[in-house]
DNA sequence: AAAACTACTTGTTATTTGCAAGTAATTTTA
DNA sequence: TAAAATTACTTGCAAATAACAAGTAGTTTT
């Protein structure tokens, strides 16, 4: 893999952000991680909205690159790579969940999505720390 | 302007925010008017990281064509245009909020944005609704 | 030992971006 | 009041990026 881009466009941290993740498939990755449990390179492909191996690849390794998600070895396959999300990847849940809420108030989503904005509505701060809890190490 | 996509990934409202403000530039408008008061074309191309006019008009089309931008008479000038941020665009507040905090804590950025940060920090509702209090109609 | 799985890489083509220049409708200046 | 400057764009083109299809090299299953 050839060397990421590590100048961002400006000292505004809004800015910083959109040069790491301002793209159409980054944020899907890692609510594939946070929502869903997917942690291998196949189980992103699977993910609906079809991303390509290429960009898959690419998006991996910058995110891997700004320390946002990390490889480890699979405990089950030496076949497979287990992708986990760093502290300042499960650190973007509140980022998440803030454009979830404002999508699902402004356009048709899926049922299942709808129940979880419901859900953050009645209790913010106890729904982000259950998404929290996932990934507390034992 | 040629017709604008209005077909999205997927049902999943993460996959269709970033539909429409998933690149590195729309999110750049939006603090622009939420953060420096601007509303012109101009006033955006004047923003630090240089956005080429023809994104630029890419970007305002596509934010308006989604109702989160909408086009005014400017008040002082015939020859200018002024673009107001709708209640849709408002709403994004909490979203720029929730990024700029993530990366403020992960990334060196400028004094004023760490000073930003820090009042969030000590009271993020309260810090909101200042910022929604500018765009209140009279 | 062969077939299938997994995580990629490598083309090739289509789309998007960045940059420079141009345009048309106002304003401002001389 | 005619020329110059502003303003909000569009156009053209080269370069970068994305999408799609196919290939590869380990690993695991059959």
């Amino acid at each position: 893999m050839k060397k990421k881009k590590v100048k961002f466009r400006s000292d505004c941290p809004l800015s910083t952000a959109l040069d790491i993740f301002g793209d159409k498939w980054s944020l899907l990755i890692i609510r594939d991680m946070v929502f869903k449990g997917r942690s291998t390179y196949g189980d992103f492909l699977e993910a609906g909205e079809g991303i390509a191996t290429n960009i898959l690849a690419d998006r991996l390794a910058i995110l891997e690159c700004f320390r946002i998600i990390s490889k480890h070895k699979h405990p089950e396959s030496k076949a497979k790579v287990l992708y986990k999300l760093t502290s300042k990847g499960i650190e973007l849940i509140p980022v998440l969940v803030e454009i979830i809420s404002w999508s699902e108030k402004h356009h048709d989503v899926h049922p299942q999505a709808a129940e979880f904005v419901k859900m953050i509505k009645k209790d913010k701060v106890g729904t982000i720390k259950a998404l929290y809890q996932q990934f507390k190490k034992e």
